[in-house]
RNA sequence: GGCGGCAUAGCCAAAUGGUAAGGCAGAGGCCUGCAAAGCCUUGUAUUCCCGGUUCAAGUCCGGGUGCCGCCUCCA
């Protein structure tokens, strides 16, 4: 069955075929760097994570970009409040998104490229588009000229007519230059308060605006032409339909093939905002003894266009599934016995999976046809009939799904430390001359050191207990 | 004011118009020295409310209610 994704631009599922067979290039819109990000942001890195992990998975050679945007309004804002230079803090927020993109098991992009990196591009594009006649300068800026492009607002599907001047209230209209506020800035003259964060161009003196660069960069590296483009919802209007007006504008040639948004976060319910005290860092939260897998597990677990409901309570269950596919690996590498290969049973699971997935990244779905293997190969593992090559490949399975969803790894860390291992004995052997008090009270200390032992028919297996809330 | 979306059990969350997956939590049981893990059983689910279409509606249509997103630089 073909991969299906709901195209944005066509309101619609279709089936998914890149430019080039068996390649697929993506640009995902990345993070401004003044600041560290939340967890409503790594919901969108999250799912374009997921999507190039099951591209990979079905056969797909994926080239991902995704852009570091590192001048913006709200980074010169930032240096300005802290007095810090524009490289240093961005370079900071940088190392730190990329840390955070190994806390939650991210997959890298094949290129993060710098918006300061691409001015000479930008610049060239935003020639290109005035010697076509779709700009305007007005006070030293450029402005791209939306009545030239009567296609805008193909994709969100809004009728210029039908926007409202100011209505989000983020434009101080008084001061707004441009002939329609409808227009958007490609470049931005220098003014004084930008301090030293400027570039002279052909254009003259100032910085880019915000939208050209997603269109300089992804069509300098993935071609003027590529399959999918993705953000979240808010970006839809205006970013991704500016940069569809900027890049066809220029080219006259269709920009991206698939737009795919996922919807916001919302956290216990209400939308994630300061003012509400709900609002969350990732970094917040693992230093607050959150699991980073946990925290995976929730942004993923919803179907993309979804609203996704962030809760502690769903944490709290994120982490015992966790859990409990921790020990479904430990139970399966202690398989010693003969029986069932599994073959049958493994071929559903996968085959289930896939086309959960295949059908617009329908997690939810997917993660159900694990679990129901888990359950069924429990029995089985319980009714000692199953086969050491059949537990085996069921591991084998299980890495093939994490290589899709990264929900599915062993524990962290099983090494037993001797003095864990000693107390196991000494617990083992307590239990054996039916002194229980005593065999209890070991277990209790165990546990309080973070260790949990249960005994089997094949002696104690002590394993540690996951990160949970402290 | 305009455009778009969502509402499924205590929580999280799936479901081409064909009789409501899965996980977590809770309850009972098997197993266990006791546990843990695992398994079994367990949720009358009025699928937000009111109408309508249909042999059949969580799903389609209309009207409410609530929430969410966008309407110039927020994933």
């Amino acid at each position: 069955m073909a991969i299906r994704f709901y195209n944005t631009l066509t309101r619609a599922k279709e089936d998914f075929a890149p430019l080039a067979p068996g390649e697929v290039r993506m640009y995902t819109c990345g993070p401004t760097v003044y600041n560290f990000a939340h967890i409503g942001n790594f919901r969108a890195y999250i799912f374009e994570d997921l999507l190039r992990r099951h591209l990979k998975y079905r056969g797909f050679k994926v080239t991902q970009i995704m852009n570091l945007t590192d001048v913006e309004d709200k980074v010169i804002r930032a240096c300005r409040e802290t007095g810090e230079p524009r490289e240093s803090l961005t370079k900071r927020y940088i190392a730190a998104f990329f840390e955070d993109l190994d806390t939650l098991g991210i997959e890298r992009a094949e290129q993060y490229p710098a918006a300061t990196d691409y001015v000479p591009e930008m610049v060239a594009l935003i020639k290109t588009l005035r010697e076509r006649g779709h700009t305007y300068e007005h006070r030293g800026s450029i402005y791209f000229k939306l009545d030239t492009f009567p296609q805008y607002g193909r994709l969100s599907h809004f009728r210029i007519e039908d926007l409202k001047d100011g209505a989000s209230g983020r434009v101080d209209l008084d001061e707004y230059d441009p002939e329609s506020a409808k227009d958007f800035a490609l470049w931005k003259a220098y003014v004084p308060e930008d301090g030293d964060i400027y570039w002279e161009t052909e254009l003259g003196k100032g910085r880019p605006g915000w939208h050209i660069e997603c269109s300089a960069m992804s069509m300098k590296l993935l071609g003027e032409s590529f399959d999918i483009h993705t953000g979240g919802e808010d970006n839809m209007f205006p970013h991704h339909e500016n940069e569809i007006a900027q890049s066809e504008a220029a080219t006259g040639k269709p920009f991206v093939r698939y737009w795919l948004h996922c919807r916001h976060l919302m956290v216990e319910g209400r939308k994630m905002s300061k003012s509400l005290g709900n609002f969350h860092t990732l970094r917040d939260l693992v230093e607050r003894g959150y699991n980073p897998m946990a925290i995976r597990w929730v942004l993923i677990a919803t179907h993309y266009r979804q609203p996704n409901n962030f809760s502690f309570d769903a944490l709290e269950a994120a982490n015992e599934s966790l859990q409990r596919i921790q020990d479904f690996r430990r139970r399966l590498a202690d398989v010693r016995g003969s029986g069932s290969d599994l073959r049958e049973e493994m071929a559903a699971c996968e085959t289930a999976f896939g086309s959960a997935l295949d059908d617009d990244l329908n997690v939810s779905a997917g993660l159900a046809a694990v679990f129901n293997f888990i359950r069924d190969t429990n029995k089985l593992i319980d009714e000692d009939a199953i086969s050491k090559a059949g537990a085996a490949g069921a591991l084998a399975l299980l890495d093939r799904l994490h290589s899709v969803t990264g929900l599915f790894a062993g524990a962290k860390d099983d090494a037993v430390p001797d003095e864990i291992q000693q107390l196991v004995l000494e617990r083992q052997k307590a239990r054996r001359a039916k002194n229980f008090a005593q065999a209890d009270a070991i277990r209790e200390h165990l546990t309080a050191a973070g260790w949990i032992v249960e005994d089997t028919p094949d002696g104690p297996r002590v394993k540690r207990a996951l990160e949970r809330v402290i």
